[in-house]
DNA sequence: AAATCTCCCTGTAGGC
DNA sequence: TGCCTACAGGGAGATT
């Protein structure tokens, strides 16, 4: 699924066949996402030409002189650039026809994402006005994170993957994460020490980086046409292994539910 | 304000 | 083999 290191990839990976290039046509073929696909993208983008890409969490923007494109991928969206010898598959529910012939894709079976318009200054959007800091920039750090969590009685996994506490933090990452820091997930936010939110920071950052590196690798496979596996899974430490051994202590790696979504952890090595 | 719940959707895995 | 059900998940929006 698209975390922050695949979104940023995919940003990477279009941006070169997008800047400076001007959109012919849109084809929408499937108008109902997560919200209606805005009526600007549907009938008011040919003709105009995208200056720069950018992102914002995990929402891709595409900016034009007059406003900007915010594409969300859900969870199983992805875009990539095609030419027109490509026939337009199932799921693939819009095409941005630019003026070179470059075929901008976008994918997405189950429809959680979103291609919606947005007057600039794009920070202003609803969507994208209220988020936290981004991960892996400075104002994300130990003081910050603790100042944030204090009074807050959720539990911890649940604070780390607000997207208004962070941006970026995803259900995968943030058990890793808390594994990684020694922390378990149901502690409560606001019970937790600033020397351990500043450990947590760390843990945060690296399982980011660390998933950049491989997400880039990931995604070269699949932007080049297959789709799958994602080198991420081979690093996974808790994610996906309940009742199989802890890799540091051996002991039996146990599954919860916090809302409505799986944590994994060793009772062992996290308190 | 903060916490909790619901819902959007389809591919996949597991049970029979 | 094939059908059926449960489940996965980002995150906004409604509800408490």
């Amino acid at each position: 699924m698209p975390e922050l290191p695949e979104v940023e990839t995919s940003r990477r990976g279009i941006d070169q066949h997008l800047c400076g290039n001007t959109v012919a046509e849109t084809r929408i073929r499937q108008r109902m996402l997560r919200w209606p696909v805005s009526e600007q993208i549907i009938s008011g983008l040919a003709g105009q030409t995208i200056t720069h890409t950018g992102r914002r969490g995990k929402y891709l923007l595409l900016f034009t002189g007059l406003g900007c494109v915010i594409i969300h991928l859900g969870m199983s969206g992805s875009v990539r650039i095609v030419d027109s010898s490509q026939p337009a598959g199932k799921h693939d529910h819009a095409d941005f026809v630019m003026s070179d012939g470059a075929i901008l894709r976008y994918h997405d079976p189950r429809r959680f994402g979103c291609l919606l318009w947005a007057d600039l200054p794009v920070e202003q959007h609803s969507l994208l006005r209220s988020l936290g800091p981004e991960p892996l920039t400075d104002d994300f750090n130990g003081c910050y994170l603790f100042e944030r969590s204090r009074g807050r009685k959720v539990p911890v996994k649940s604070f780390v993957m607000d997207s208004h506490v962070v941006v970026g933090v995803g259900n995968i990452y943030a058990n890793e994460a808390l594994f990684m820091a020694g922390i378990r997930p149901q502690t409560l936010a606001g019970k937790l020490s600033a020397r351990r939110y500043s450990l947590l920071v760390q843990c945060i950052r690296q399982v980011i980086s660390h998933a950049i590196t491989v997400g880039g690798t990931t995604l070269r496979d699949f932007v080049g046409g297959d789709g799958k596996p994602g080198y991420f899974q081979q690093s996974l430490l808790v994610y996906g292994r309940a009742g199989k051994p802890c890799k540091t202590c051996a002991n039996t790696l146990i599954e919860i539910r916090q809302n409505q979504r799986s944590s994994v952890y060793c009772p062992q090595c996290q308190d």
